[in-house]
DNA sequence: GTAATATACTACTAGTCTGATAGGATATAT
DNA sequence: ATATATCCTATCAGACTAGTAGTATATTAC
């Protein structure tokens, strides 16, 4: 039950991308190499994160991404779903995209397994929803500009 | 992200055999009649949580399985555990199991993502290695014994 | 001893997902 | 034009999931 290599990478890759907001792009060769990440790979990684409306691109010389809104207003919670979807346990339990299993003999509303698995949702959203990306990168990297390296 | 279907069938079928603990065995046919999962598939599982030393089992007429320890001594962390794995959702953050990663660039001790799902990690663990399968029946079928059916 | 019942064990399978790799198309700056 | 960089799609090996299937083995009842 981990989470994929793509949530990984990105949430590895973003704290540049927050430090970098409002000035200049940065390149997925830059962002691969400094993270030793597969750097055709990680354009997919980058490509979805745009599509989903977290990035915006430039194209050419000096081109690359660019947080499209202050690294405030992203969780990682978002991230996440972006390529793993919800944050519950199973469909059922939740809060953002929930889905009925039709196989499942049990009440919605009131089913005990999808109570108990609420609640694990909402403790895991207790930190990943809660947790944006400006203090995360603070975490990442403090809160000298020059640690960015 | 989801749970897998052995670790939910699982769950589901545990409530029977509290109820039925210290008493007669429940039979792979009437738990999988019980609960509509195929019969064969939930042998199966039924088969690893007692080589996990959850259950043990009873061959020919009137035979089946029964819990090997009171349901308050189980944790459904545990159960998951068995089917899923680390309850972390990053390998190197799981405290039962821990893994490091070779290709993972930064330091293992203060590792920022790693302190993050450390977090995630342990308020999955408040909700289910604190809930034993003793309180997880009675919110399945009450207190009730009755209401077994 | 034999039949019925139930678990034990192993193998197999179709479908899906993951973590890439590869290559050509397109846009931009010099 | 050329170099740079994203964009888009296809492909692929390996692993995993949710089953299905069949045979072997142990236990009970007659």
């Amino acid at each position: 039950m981990f989470l994929s290599k793509k949530s990984i990478y990105a949430m590895r890759v973003l704290p540049h991308l927050a430090r970098s907001y409002g000035k200049q792009p940065l390149s997925v060769a830059y962002l691969a190499d400094k993270e030793n990440i597969s750097a055709k790979y990680l354009e997919q990684i980058l490509s979805t994160l745009r599509k989903d409306g977290f990035l915006i691109s430039e194209r050419g010389k000096d081109g690359g991404y660019l947080l499209r809104v202050p690294p405030g207003e992203i969780s990682l919670g978002d991230i996440i779903r972006a390529f793993d979807g919800p944050l519950a346990p199973i469909p059922c339990a939740s809060r953002t995209a929930p889905h009925r299993d039709n196989d499942c003999p049990y009440p919605f509303e009131t089913c005990w397994l999808r109570r108990l698995m609420l609640r694990v949702r909402d403790n895991v959203s207790d930190v990943l929803d809660k947790e944006s990306l400006a203090e995360m990168t603070v975490e990442a990297m403090g809160n000298n500009k020059k640690k960015i390296k």
